[in-house]
DNA sequence: AAAGCGTGGAG
DNA sequence: TCTCCAAGCTT
């Protein structure tokens, strides 16, 4: 694997310039949040602007929280965002600004589990440690046909990992990995054909790579409906910041009633005013539900102090989660 | 410990 | 259109 990842290696603008022996603690942990759950072509614009804004610990550290959240407006999963401070803030204040560079008090800050934690000790300290994500889940199950299905087969998946996992260069490995899983064992038509690995690969023996891993059966997506309140003064639409924690935790919003298993209509509207039913709707989908909105509007003359009026022709720049600039796009698009 | 938590792209 | 998926963590 590290002969391969030696030719084989991605360039990444977070990974070790060359002749560098570990890339720098804090742009491998800025990735490797912004990667979780989340595509490389995705996260590398995102990247470049975090690292350009706040280049090390103590400017994240010292961040504006909202200028943040705006920042990280359209990735998805926030808690993300809000653990990134949290955690400059603790290393900051407990750590004298640099990463401890061991395992077990990395997977103590906030945002940093089991795998990330792994990844940062070996990738930009030099550790070894047994780095198992979502790519090396696939790739070690094949690789051993490991017929347990998820989540059950994770300790016997990270046994069979740390088997493998060299010495020295256990970065490089679990960075080989995730390449190969990325580009060639991947979850449908893995490329065996070109994998350094099929000589020694138990699926590839047995001819059925795609049958690994076994994962669970799917439960269906649930269905909610919502409605959307654009409340509008003087060429300014109405903004709210959604409560710290939960869906969309802390990030600047469209004001919305209730989201239950029938359309609310004009439930818990921000302010008292002529609401005005569109006869368009938007669709989201999230993780675990599927979300239809309606979308109400109201001319408001008087002052409000409900939340923020922003400026409806710059309502690209208030860093809305996805959901809401759908929904702003919608509304004004027809009306 | 199962459920909650986003989004966009690929097939 | 629909399903699956992407460098998981927290409670």
């Amino acid at each position: 694997m590290l002969a391969w990842y030696d030719v084989h290696a991605r360039d990444l603008p977070w990974r070790a310039p060359p002749g560098a022996p570990f890339a720098d603690p804090y742009r491998v942990w800025l990735s490797e949040i912004m990667l979780q759950q989340t595509n490389v072509a995705t996260v590398r614009p995102k990247f470049e602007h975090f690292t350009a804004r706040w280049p090390d610990f103590a400017s994240l550290a010292a961040a504006d929280e909202a200028e943040l959240m705006t920042a990280w407006a359209g990735l998805g999963y926030y808690a993300r965002a809000r653990n990134l401070v949290a955690c400059a803030r603790t290393v900051v204040e407990r750590h004298g600004g640099a990463f401890p560079g061991n395992e077990d008090e990395l997977r103590a800050l906030p945002g940093i589990g089991a795998y990330t934690a792994a990844a940062i000790a070996s990738i930009a300290f030099g550790e070894r440690a047994v780095v198992v994500d979502g790519n090396v889940e696939r790739v070690v199950s094949r690789l051993f046909a490991i017929d347990e299905p998820l989540p059950g087969a994770r300790a016997a998946i990270r046994a069979a990992t740390d088997s493998i996992t060299p010495e020295t260069r256990a970065g490089d490995f679990a960075q080989a990995m995730m390449d190969l899983g990325s580009s060639i064992c991947t979850p449908r038509n893995p490329k065996c054909l070109v994998c350094p690995l099929s000589d020694r690969c138990a699926a590839f023996a047995h001819g059925q790579p795609d049958a690994y891993p076994v994962k669970p059966a799917r439960t269906a997506r649930p269905e909610r409906f919502g409605t959307i309140f654009w409340a509008e003064r003087d060429g300014k639409v109405l903004l709210v910041r959604r409560p710290p924690r939960g869906l969309l935790g802390g990030m600047r919003a469209l004001p919305t009633g209730p989201w239950s298993e029938s359309p609310p209509g004009l439930a818990d509207p921000p302010l008292t005013a002529g609401w005005r039913m569109l006869d368009t709707s938007v669709v989201h989908v999230f993780t675990h539900f599927r979300l239809q909105l309606s979308l109400a509007v109201a001319r408001v003359r008087e002052h409000s102090n409900a939340g923020e009026w922003w400026p409806v022709g710059d309502i690209e720049s208030a860093g809305l989660p996805t959901v809401f600039a759908k929904a702003a796009a919608e509304v004004r698009r027809a009306t």
